[in-house]
DNA sequence: CGGTTATATAACCATGTGGCAAAGTGGGAT
DNA sequence: ATCCCACTTTGCCACATGGTTATATAACCG
């Protein structure tokens, strides 16, 4: 909710190679080198942008003998949600949950 | 959905400065002058401001006469949330417009 | 017309950002 | 002990950003 909170993680968010390693993170944790592999910048480049995520609170990392762990922690991205909601309603309706929900509440008599 | 439609939302979204801007025209549209009103900074800055959120379809702005008017545009704010929800379901329901969903829905027999 | 008001643009400055290559650190393997 | 491996840090550079002041432009008002 502090000002300088939300402006760290929508900065975090603009950097599309930031969003790729999110991305990426999203499938499983990953090792520094291995995020850094499939792009085309040196490892230094993607070691800032981790730690610019991780500042950002986007991810985490947890260092095991000499790797470190890289881990997507898109809780974060809550607290911006939340403040957008201010604005209104954006989240597209997730239709299936809602037709479960449905389902649950309110059976199919046959 | 274009990553350079991400990064110029997100980016807009990262300077406290134009967030509150946005959030004083969630009150009413606003000549320019009125929106730099209350800054400490230059009218000259605000007009930058006010020109990068129009850039990222936060905001659009209408010439009348002398004075131009800035408008909210918050259904931009839909492409972000859209690509967050990639990650996870960040809104918080909106317990009110479920519950007159569900009172269309269902109508109390009463 | 002349003067004031609303806004944009230009030129400039300080600082921040994203990239690089190269050197540094520190854990594991041999 | 020594060497590689997985990073991080340090200088450096080019360019972007956020601010300033000063100067345009264009609309309204007398």
């Amino acid at each position: 909710m502090h000002t300088a909170e939300l402006s760290s993680i929508f900065s975090a968010l603009a950097d599309p190679t930031r969003r790729a390693i999110l991305k990426m993170l999203l499938e499983d944790d990953m090792a520094v080198t291995d995020v850094a592999d499939p792009f085309q910048m040196s490892l230094a480049a993607i070691s800032k942008h981790l730690g610019i995520l991780a500042d950002a609170g986007l991810i985490t990392q947890e260092k095991r003998g000499r790797v470190k762990w890289c881990k997507l922690e898109a809780d974060s991205m809550r607290t911006i949600s939340i403040w957008m909601q201010g604005f209104g309603q954006f989240e597209p309706v997730d239709l299936d949950a809602f037709e479960r929900f449905l389902a649950a509440e309110f059976p199919d008599p046959t």
